[in-house]
DNA sequence: CAAAAAACATACCTGTTGGTATATTTGCCG
DNA sequence: CGGCAAATATACCAACAGGTATGTTTTTTG
C-alpha cells in the first residue's frame, strides 16, 4: 500500500476539483473510482465540507506556498527571479490547464459567497501569497532592485489579483494565445514600474501595454 | 400586468444567478417564488441551460454595453471619462456587492469549462467590452490624449483583466475596503501609463504601487 | 364567433446525491 | 490468543431537482 485511504481520497478529490469545481465535485462517484467505499470515506470525512476543508488545508495552501517558494530566503535577485517564476508559470501552461484555470481563483468565487469556513479557508492562502510576496518586494526594495517608493503591500496585491485576470480572460476565452498575450503584458509592466536599472530609458515612457509580441 | 411573465423569468434568475451562480439556481425555487407554475417555465424555456443562455443574451449582454456606453461618440476627454468610469465603480461598490463579485466574471470561471455555448456567449460579453475599451484607446491615442505607443488591444485586455482581479480578491478578502485599495493602485497605474499630460513628472518614476491611501 | 395557437396549470416521474445505520473485517497490544 | 478500536463494507434512504405528460384557460385571428 503506498498511500492510505485518507491520502487517496483526498488526491483524487482535489482533482476531480481542479476539473469542475467543489459543488461538482460527486463524492460517490470518486468512491467507487477509487474503488473504496462509503464507509472508508465517512470514516475520515464527517461530511463533504469538511473534505473540502482539509483538501485546502493540506493540498491548496502547500501547493501555492511552494509556488512562491524560490523567493524566501532570497536576499539579492528577487526581481529577477519574479520574471522567472512568472515566466515558468507561461511556459508551464497548456490548452488543458488554460482551460480549468487557477483553481484558488475558481474555488474563491465559487464558494467565497456559499460558506465562510471556506471563504476563511481560501483567504488563508491568499494572505500566504500576498505575505511571500510582500516580504519579497520589501527586500528587493532594502537591496536596491526596486524603486524605493512602491507599497510592498499594494503590489503584492495587485500582483496576485492580475495573476488571477489572466487565469481568468484565458479560460473564457480558451485561448492559451491570449493567457501568453496578458502575461507578457503583465512581465512588461512589472519590468518598468519594478526594476531600477531599466528606469534610465524614459524617452518613450513607460513600456506597458506597447504592441504584444506574442 | 407591468411585466410580462418571460421578463419576470428572466429577471428574477438573473439576481439569483448574482446571488449564487447558475450550478445553484433552482428553477423551482425561482418559480415557485415568482407565483407561477413549471408550465409557464418550460413554456419559454426548453431547459435551465436554455434560460441561461437568454440571462447572458438579453440581460448580461446589455448591462456590460452600457456600462462603457459614455466611452462611445466621445472623441475627447475619453482617459479622463474612462477614470471617471472606475471611480463610479468603486463608489457604488457596496459590502453586498463586493461578497457578490463580477457577475460575469463568476459565470465565466464557473461555466466556461463545463458548457461550451455559455462559455461561448460569455465570451461574446467580454469581447465586446474588450472592442469598446479598444476602439476608445484607439481614439484618445489620435486625440493626443494616450501615449502613441501603447497597444489598444493589450490595454483593453489587462483592464478588463485587473478590473475582475480586484473583484476576485475583495470577494475572498470579503472586504469592500481592499476593492477599493485594489481600484485606487489601478486607478494610479492607468494615469501614470495613458495620460500624455501627466508625463512629465518623471523625476520618482512611475507612481503605481506607492502606498496606497485608501 | 369559431378555431387555432399561445399561455399557463397540475400531477407525476426518475435519476441523483449526500448522508446514515449497521455489520464486518483488520491490525495491534497485552 | 483474546479483545478492543480503527478501518472498511453493505444496504438503505429521504430530499431534491430537473424534466415530462397532459389538461385547461386565455388570446388572437380569419
Amino acid at each position: 500500500m503506498t498511500k492510505i485511504t485518507r491520502e487517496k481520497i483526498l488526491a483524487r478529490c482535489f482533482e476531480a476539483i481542479c476539473e469542475s469545481g467543489f459543488t461538482n465535485l460527486r463524492t460517490d462517484k470518486e468512491i467507487k473510482r477509487l474503488k473504496i467505499t462509503k464507509g472508508a470515506f465517512y470514516h475520515y470525512f464527517p461530511g463533504k465540507l469538511d473534505l473540502g476543508y482539509a483538501v485546502i488545508d493540506e493540498i491548496l495552501m502547500p501547493m501555492y506556498l511552494q509556488k512562491w517558494s524560490t523567493l524566501e530566503n532570497l536576499s539579492q535577485g528577487i526581481s529577477k527571479e519574479l520574471n522567472k517564476l512568472i515566466e515558468d508559470e507561461k511556459n508551464r501552461s497548456t490548452d488543458q490547464s488554460v482551460k480549468r484555470g487557477d483553481v484558488l481563483a475558481n474555488l474563491m468565487l465559487e464558494m467565497s459567497n456559499e460558506d465562510e469556513t471556506f471563504r476563511q479557508k481560501l483567504e488563508e492562502v491568499l494572505e500566504a501569497q500576498v505575505k511571500i510576496l510582500q516580504r519579497s518586494i520589501l527586500t528587493a526594495k532594502a537591496a536596491g532592485e526596486m524603486r524605493p517608493q512602491i507599497d510592498a503591500r499594494s503590489m503584492a496585491y495587485s500582483l496576485v489579483g492580475q495573476l488571477q485576470g489572466c487565469y481568468a480572460i484565458a479560460k473564457a476565452r480558451a485561448s492559451r494565445d491570449v493567457f501568453t498575450l496578458m502575461m507578457n503584458a503583465l512581465q512588461r509592466q512589472l519590468k518598468e514600474v519594478l526594476f531600477v536599472a531599466e528606469a534610465g530609458t524614459s524617452e518613450s515612457g513607460p513600456a506597458s501595454f506597447q504592441r504584444m509580441t506574442a
